[in-house]
DNA sequence: CGGGCGTTTGAAGGATGTCAATGATAGTGG
DNA sequence: CCACTATCATTGACATCCTTCAAACGCCCG
């Protein structure tokens, strides 16, 4: 299965802020990130709009089975993707069940994520959001060592428009509570993207999340193998 | 399969209040709603919590391969459900391709639905939200005509707190905003829980939202026949 | 150097949360 | 059938977090 997935690979490249599938457009091909940074945003006709996911190294993208796409995908940073036709895809799902039941997999912890953050949206102030926010990026970067390893150093691969979006505030109100907790002592700020996380269990009880689960399983890495290499097949 | 379906059921009852799989509980069985509404929420350890969806007639409940459910299921009225042990509901999965896939279609509803309520909360009033639901109510409610229909009626299955909670806002301020709504002849309030609409396209308006397909698909159906035809089984 | 964009900072205002009291409704037991 | 109580819904006054508006600052790139 997995050759025949490199087979039918190919690769794409995006400049930060290219729209790599429109809001309603019928999904052409789906894909797998492979550096950078991909925000899946909805928009309000008044140009009101909500992030309501990223999608980082590994993580998958583009609805396989649904209809239209109900959000955007835009490129948040310039990214490189490895793509599939989404017919061949499909098709290769009908013989390959395996395949199928890892992207449910996959469905089931974005859906677990989206309600996280329903709970983050529904009730939770915007100190709390940002910590939890913080501590998302704090995982995904210990991916390796795992323990309350002191002295993290964080970088946001998004701007503070796409940050606030994501968190449901402003740019303000982000720019006020991040400058609070370096004041507090909570973190440093090296400069506008880059943070030190001086307290990390302060960061978790600002949060008010018992549980820091707050990002996805990447399920594609059991399906396709080490994805960077991808890199190399086109 | 139907009949395999079948022969697994069995029915159970809750009040209203009961708690039908509480939060972080490893799923024991999975179903579907005969009557009543189910509400899934999440808790922060304070005594926050969020509404994170409602279950109505003919909807899936209960992962049926993630771990253990990451939100409370919890009777919002006095319910039937029809369920299956999750166990043998799985083992069905497996002989029956098509049961997995339909499962798949559903998850990625509830995505998309999720999502919706992302940008709901995430960027929208407390008069928009509440807009938005009493048209989710009226779909709900007029799934037989579809049309405009004038003078239409309908049921809110829920308590305040509960509209509160899934509208992230809170009790005082619904029934500001419904009050409001009263006053300016969108609507008419009958009851607590019922509501006359008088005037549905300003409500549309109201609500921001250009598309309102904010509902889920039952799926169910399609699989299961026809869901009422359970309460004889048992 | 100048323009544009992103970020920060300040001041003012507004939408909504909080607190408290009242009114409505339903269930309970005498 | 009627108090009695408990829960829910409403209403008002007030507090506050956050948005909005505005301006300054820094940075990158032409």
């Amino acid at each position: 299965m997995q050759k025949e997935l490199v087979r039918l690979s190919h690769h794409r490249t995006y400049r930060s802020g290219e729209t790599v599938l429109a809001e309603m457009e019928a999904t052409s091909f789906v894909g797998i990130v492979v550096s950078g940074v991909l925000r899946m945003q909805k928009s309000l006709e008044d140009g009101r709009h909500q992030l309501v996911g990223l999608l980082h190294h590994s993580d998958f993208f583009g609805g396989v089975f649904g209809g239209p796409s109900d959000h955007a995908i835009e490129a948040a940073s310039d990214v490189i993707l490895c793509c599939y036709e989404r017919r061949a895809f499909e098709k290769l799902t009908e013989r390959f069940p395996e395949l199928e039941h890892q992207l449910m997999l996959g469905a089931l912890d974005e859906l677990q994520a989206a309600r996280n953050w329903l709970l983050l949206l529904g009730c939770q102030t915007a100190s709390e959001r940002t910590a939890t926010f913080f501590l998302m990026l704090c995982r995904r970067a210990g991916a390796d060592g795992g323990a309350g390893s002191a002295r993290l150093s964080i970088h946001v691969p998004i701007s503070r428009r796409d940050m606030a979006s994501y968190l449901g505030t402003t740019v303000e109100t982000i720019s006020r509570v991040v400058r609070e907790m370096d004041r507090n002592g909570v973190i440093r700020i090296r400069t506008a993207q880059d943070f030190d996380i001086l307290n990390r269990r302060q960061l978790v009880r600002m949060s008010g999340n018992n549980d820091p689960s707050v990002g996805r399983h990447t399920f594609s890495e059991h399906l396709f193998g080490n994805v960077p290499q991808f890199a190399k097949v086109n």
